[in-house]
DNA sequence: TTCTCTGCAAACGCTTTGCACGGAT
DNA sequence: ATCCGTGCAAAGCGTTTGCAGAGAA
């Protein structure tokens, strides 16, 4: 059932005690967290934990496909491990990312006026179910 | 003709000189610049333009709704005047940044699982015309 | 006078880089 | 011995903040 170490070994990455516990903490977040929420997380855990280890380890995610970074504002980077399907709603007032199905097709354009078209990345921002009532 | 300092009155805001070749210098672009590209752009025509008023500036254009920014990465922000209407497409070899008619829906929905959607952002990502053919 | 706008300088926050240590092979 | 992974410390880069001077009302 240790599918962190699974998926590394399947995509050609050792796996060392950090990237396993990084990568399994992200596979159990629906909350795209940022490396200093990873670093809070895990710091307890491996105590000897640094930053510069996630970043690292984020990076080599990312270039293998892995997880996918999420731009939000223009400062820190968000990060999740289920690439497609969703869009993502970002609550101006709380700062809380939320899934989305993705209303329209599921499957989109590849190639629009030359360009060649690998990604898609769709942002709603708005107030939140909780900010509206509370 | 002067459109930079007619859309400041309208907005209640009082058409300072940089203010207004700022406004006019993105209401020319269909590039998105960044605040550097802002700055050098201006510091010509501006010797003593300081990035805090670019910065201030583009803040303020912001709460007012005549510009949009955009996160495309973790680090800066692009801006333009054009807000909705079109999707972004960012080439990961060149980092060009080029508008697309959105192909869908226009007026996308405005309430969601209770979540309140103001805005919405499109960003492809993947190779331009120019690097697939270069 | 008071209020607004500008811009230098410093601080700030997220990320990257340089480098050295330790472990595995 | 070399190679790889980790992590401290410092640098880098975009942005924000503190504050003071100039100018308008």
């Amino acid at each position: 059932m240790n599918n962190a170490k699974r998926i590394l070994e399947e995509n050609g990455i050792s796996p060392s005690l950090q990237r396993v516990i990084i990568l399994r903490y992200l596979l159990e977040q629906s909350s795209h967290p940022s490396a200093e929420q990873v670093y809070q997380a895990l710091i307890q855990e491996i105590p000897t934990l640094s930053k510069t280890t996630i970043y690292n380890t984020v990076k080599l995610f990312s270039k293998k496909g892995i997880i996918r970074q999420i731009a939000l504002y223009g400062n820190e980077l968000h990060y999740e491990t289920q690439p497609g399907i969703h869009a993502h709603f970002l609550c101006t007032k709380c700062g809380k990312i939320i899934d989305l199905i993705q209303p329209e097709e599921e499957s989109f354009v590849k190639e629009c006026n030359g360009h060649l078209i690998k990604e898609k990345e769709v942002i709603y921002k708005g107030i939140c179910k909780d900010c509206r009532e509370g």
